[in-house]
DNA sequence: CTAAAAATATACCGAACGGTATAATTAATT
DNA sequence: AATTAATTATACCGTTCGGTATATTTTTAG
C-alpha cells in the first residue's frame, strides 16, 4: 500500500463520522482538514472532488455495518439464530451506531432521494444488498424446512428493513432506546409467529 | 391580516417545499428569493434569521399533513375506519407527497437528529403529537369495545409510526410505491390480528 | 546516495453564503 | 390627499465555500 493509499484511507476513515453526522452536502473541506489535520492541497491530491469522497465515506460508513452483521450472521447456525444475531447486533451496538450519527442507510437514503443525487445509486445498492441479506436467510431457512414453505421471503426481507429502520429513525430523534428495542421485538414477533414453521 | 403577514405566510409557503426537499440547513437565502421572487430584504424584515423561517416551514410542512389526516380521522366513523382512513390517505396522496419532497419528519429528524440542533424540539413535539393520534384513536376503540383491552395503546401508536415512516423511507429512495404499500398493509394486518377485537 | 516521481502544503481564485444598513416604496391613518 | 408608519428593494459587508496552480517536501527507484 503506498503512502497516497494509506492517506487516503485515512481521509475516509476520519471523514466518513463527520459525512454521516452532518449529512453528505453539508460538510465542508474544512471540516474535513479539521478532522484529517490534513490541507486542502492533500485532499485534493487523493479525491478528485467532494463527491468523490463523500461516494467513499458512505461506502465506508455502510461496510462498516454491514461487514460485522455479515459477520455475526456468519458465526451464528441456525437460519433463525441467523436473524436473531442481527436484531442482537443491534441491541449491542445501538449505542455507538448512534454516537457515529446513526444508520448510514436512513441518513443519505433522506439526502440522495432528492437532491444529493450522487449518492442515490450507492444507497439503492446497499438497501438492495442488506435486504438481500435477510432474503437468503429466510430462503435457507426455507430450504432446511426451519421456516415456512409458502411465504414470500422477499417481501418478509422488506418488511423486517423497513421496520428496523424506521425504528432507528425513532430512537435517534427522540433519544430513546425504547424506540429501536420496540421495532427489534416486533421483528423477533414476526419472525417466531409468521416465519418459523 | 397586515400586508406583511401575508408576505410573512406567501414566503414560508412557498419555501416549505423547498426545504423539505434541499434540507433545511441546505436550502440557501438565494433559492428562497427564487421560489418566492422577493428580495433578501423583504426576507429579513419577516424573519428575524433563516433559522426562525426553516422553523416556520418546517411547521408548515408537518400541519400541511397533519391536518389533512385529522380532517381523514374525523370524517371516519369507528376507531378502525379511523385508523383505516389515515392508511388510505398515505395510499391516495403518497405521488404528491412524494413530489413534495416526502415525509416532513423523517426528512427533519435526520437533519435535527444531531447537526440541526434548532429543528429538534419541533420535530420531537410533531413525533409526539403524531403519535398521540394514534394512541387516542386506539383507546377511543378500547373504551367502544372494538379493540382488545389488554393492550398497550401507545406501543402500538409507536408499531404504526415506526412501520409508516419506515416503508416512507424505503419508498422515497426505492422509487418503489410498493415499498409503502407493503409497509400500509402490514399496519392494517396488525389492526386486523392484534388490536380489533 | 542521488535523481525522478509522487505526495503534500501554500496561497490564491471567483462564487455563494448569511446577514445588515439604508434608501425607496408602498400601505395605513387622519 | 397628505403624512406617517410599515414594508420591500438596493447595495454592500465579512466569511466560507469548493476548487486549483504552484511550490515544497517526502517517497520511491536506480
Amino acid at each position: 500500500m503506498s503512502k497516497a493509499e494509506k492517506t487516503r484511507q485515512f481521509i475516509i476513515a476520519q471523514s466518513a463520522p463527520v459525512f454521516n453526522i452532518k449529512g453528505y452536502e453539508n460538510t465542508s473541506l474544512s471540516d474535513i482538514q479539521e478532522v484529517t489535520g490534513l490541507t486542502k492541497g492533500s485532499v485534493y491530491g487523493n479525491f478528485a472532488d467532494k463527491n468523490e469522497l463523500a461516494i467513499a465515506a458512505y461506502q465506508y460508513n455502510y461496510d462498516e455495518v454491514a461487514d460485522r452483521l455479515v459477520q455475526c450472521v456468519k458465526e451464528a447456525g441456525t437460519a433463525a439464530d441467523k436473524l436473531k444475531s442481527i436484531l442482537d447486533f443491534y441491541r449491542k451496538n445501538w449505542k455507538n451506531i448512534a454516537r457515529l450519527g446513526g444508520c448510514p442507510i436512513v441518513n443519505a437514503a433522506v439526502e440522495a432521494d432528492d437532491h444529493a443525487v450522487f449518492l442515490k445509486g450507492h444507497v439503492q445498492k446497499s438497501i438492495l444488498d442488506f435486504a438481500g441479506l435477510l432474503q437468503r436467510i429466510i430462503e435457507k431457512g426455507q430450504r432446511t424446512k426451519e421456516f415456512k414453505q409458502d411465504i414470500s421471503a422477499q417481501d418478509y426481507a422488506y418488511i423486517m428493513l423497513t421496520t428496523l429502520e424506521g425504528g432507528i429513525l425513532l430512537a435517534k430523534i427522540m433519544h430513546s432506546n425504547q424506540r429501536l428495542w420496540m421495532a427489534l421485538d416486533r421483528i423477533q414477533l414476526i419472525v417466531d409467529q409468521e416465519i418459523k414453521l
